[in-house]
DNA sequence: CCGACGCGTCAGGGTTGCGTCAAGGACGTC
DNA sequence: GACGTCCTTGACGCAACCCTGACGCGTCGG
């Protein structure tokens, strides 16, 4: 797994290192370039503030022990305004420490040495929790002149009205619109709604493309936004 | 602070503590129950299951070994249909092991034996992170033009009486109102209300979702606001 | 000029999925 | 121990959906 989200590839995660040891920031920089994070680092909290503020992480991993000033103030610092996931690095052990650290807001709390490995899944653990909150919009919707179309409630609204798609229509709407503007070849639609192994019926395509036109286009004979591109597949356009 | 939440006063957290050793169950409760967190608890995996589905934890503390299955399958059983947060408990302190249950989709591990003040720091983090999603709605009310549903006082009017529903009805209903407008598709629905394995009973559905227009529609054979979508799922229409 | 090919359109038939009803059984209450 | 409520399960009719084949049209190449 390459891409620190594990999805589909979006934007890269962000991920603000800080701590005032520069073989540990060096260590942690290189691991998490290496998976496709993007990274900055702060060597004291007031930089980490700021970094924070003007950089907006997706996760921080914050060392406990900084010149400057205590780490808990820190999370406190970032909870004043942020919910962004807090992973603590302490080299104390003590429990009354991780209890403080926790309670003012931190999300896990790893003591040092640590394993490169379980830092990481944590810090995984931390971005993945945070995903639907912090980074994805709710309503993942596209509009065209006659009709729009919500991926989330799986709604088509045209004209003022809901339209009804049966599940075959929706699935291969669905594929097109998470494509918009690409070609889709014949084959990737049939085998993407259809299954593996219909990759060759392109008849199927032809009936449900005319439906999807039929329900959808102002004009279904003469089609703007489901473009056939004759011999290779179908382009859906805003 | 006594309460868990440690803000207003509201319906007590309620946690799952799966483990099949009956000292360390019984330290938890006492511990939990102390802090007026209400507790379920079972010994192996395919109970655990059942209560997360039936009881709707706010949390799960999950014992790795477990007698009838793995751990890491308890958890993906899980995250099937739920996010709630899973802090897992483990005598194994390996990092491959710590990495696979955290990339399963466990939120934090713990390595036993623990401390009981660090672990309730934990539990409590895990709680406050997930409460935006878990508890802070803002319409606890929906009204339609033939009958209101209060999700807080678990309440339903119509034409100026209360309606009895069954908890099997009231659940039903509970998922859709909270999933208003959105396409919810029947897999969703039967693993929400009767558990992870029920995914495909879709008999259970036609039953209640009858049950609940004959309860709230004005005309349940022409059911406005409880919409089929046929062989995708149901939406709840205002 | 003619045939081949790909695409759009239409209509019919098999199959699936949904709504409805009713009966059996588990559970708790009095 | 009797009663009532609720959940489960099966059967049946009906509507909707999916597949399939046939036909017409346009384009391209021989």
């Amino acid at each position: 797994m390459l891409s620190p989200t594990g999805g589909t590839p979006r934007t890269p995660t962000r991920v603000l290192v800080v701590d005032d040891e520069p073989q540990i920031v060096r260590a942690l920089v290189i691991n998490l370039k290496a998976r496709k994070y993007e990274v900055d680092a702060a060597a004291d909290g007031r930089s980490a503030l700021d970094l924070a503020a003007s950089r907006h992480p997706d996760v921080v991993v914050l060392d406990l022990g900084l010149p400057d000033m205590d780490g808990v103030e820190v999370i406190r610092g970032l909870r004043g305004w942020t919910r962004v996931p807090i992973l603590v690095l302490s080299a104390r052990h003590s429990s009354d420490e991780k209890v403080e650290a926790l309670d003012a807001g931190a999300d896990d709390y790893v003591t040092k040495p640590f394993g490169m490995d379980e830092l990481l899944a944590r810090l995984r653990a931390a971005v993945r929790r945070a995903e639907p909150t912090g980074g994805g919009e709710d309503d993942v919707t596209v509009e065209t002149d006659a009709f729009t179309v919500d991926l989330v409630a799986k709604k088509v609204h045209r004209a003022g009205r809901d339209v009804r798609l049966t599940p075959t229509e929706w699935h291969l709407l669905e594929v097109l619109v998470r494509n918009t503007g690409r070609l889709v070849s014949q084959k990737q639609l049939l085998q993407e709604v259809w299954g593996p192994s219909y990759g060759t019926e392109t008849n199927y395509l032809r009936v449900y493309m005319a439906q999807l036109r039929r329900k959808l286009e102002a004009d279904p004979s003469h089609p703007r936004h489901f473009v056939t591109e004759p011999g290779m597949g179908y382009r859906f356009e805003k």
